[in-house]
DNA sequence: ATTGACTCCTGATGGC
DNA sequence: TGCCATCAGGAGTCAA
């Protein structure tokens, strides 16, 4: 399940393949993703590739035109293979390459996105009203401290919100509330400055570090060069229910938050 | 306005 | 071994 990490090593990944390339083609064997592909990605079609970026879990690959616009859902992954390979189940989306290759989507679950958004026209909505990058200046403490209060809503489904900080899904919202030592039930709104703090800088950290790890894999992660990815890192809490805490030794506790699957050490977070 | 529930989909898992 | 039911999960959308 891509969280920020995955994309960001993908797009690492993927990228010196596509930077300066042109698009001769893009194959759409399945159009019904999280939204039905829209026609206009062929607008890309006899395009170079001018960049590679992401924005929270967006992948933008850039031309003149246009983007086109991927998002692996919780199952999606991308692959730069020779265009005569053989596709595979679930092989959605080729972005055919001048040079012979391609970039393959392939997403089992089809929570993913291929989208478009045109060149100079207003960003389309769904990147409109994205908050800042966790790792970036922009998001902080005090961010999270003064967007929180008189919130009633837990800590953990605050800090997912996409509004208030982009790319924090559910593994790494229950790792960093565990290492800032916050209880991810607690409300948003009672939360004090100090723990949002020790939380802004566990998110960053978390994450970074889980980049620089090369993505945390938990099932179905493949690196953009087909090598699998690395396997889960030490993971403090997420799906360690009834193991001991490694801080305390405590067992750690699981329940449902806002339909997710949290984890949590009772004993280390207040 | 805020918050929580529901939804898409398929593979993995567990029970019998 | 096989069959079925259940569940996970990003994040947009709907409902209260």
């Amino acid at each position: 399940m891509p969280e920020l990490p995955e994309v960001e090593v993908s797009r690492l990944g993927i990228s010196p393949h596509l930077i300066g390339q042109r698009i001769q083609a893009i194959m759409v064997r399945q159009v019904q993703l999280r939204w039905p592909i829209p026609g206009e990605v062929q607008y890309a079609v006899g395009r170079e590739i001018r960049d590679v970026r992401r924005r929270a879990k967006y992948l933008l690959i850039d031309t003149d035109v246009g983007s086109l616009i991927l998002h692996l859902g919780m199952s999606g992954s991308l692959r730069v293979v020779d265009i005569d390979t053989p596709v595979q189940k679930h092989d959605h989306v080729d972005i055919q390459l001048h040079n012979g290759k391609c970039l393959r989507f392939n997403d089992p679950r089809r929570f993913g996105a291929c989208l478009w958004q045109a060149a100079g026209e207003t960003p389309i909505e769904l990147l409109e009203r994205l908050g800042p990058e966790p790792l970036t200046d922009a998001f902080d403490g005090r961010r999270l401290y003064e967007l929180s209060r008189n919130k009633t809503l837990a800590v953990k489904n605050f800090i997912m919100d996409n509004q208030i900080v982009v790319g924090v899904g559910n593994i790494y919202a229950s790792e960093s509330l565990f290492m800032a030592g916050v209880d991810p039930r607690k409300a948003a709104g009672k939360v004090t400055k100090g723990a949002y703090e020790k939380l802004a800088a566990a998110i960053k950290q978390v994450l970074a570090h889980a980049i620089q790890q090369g993505g945390t894999t938990l099932k179905d992660f493949t690196q953009a060069d087909g090598n699998p990815g690395y396997f889960a890192q030490e993971l403090q809490v997420y799906g360690r229910a009834g193991e001991p805490c490694r801080v305390c030794e405590n067992p750690v506790q699981s329940l449902t938050i806002g339909q997710r699957n949290s984890f949590y050490c009772k004993k280390c977070q207040r």
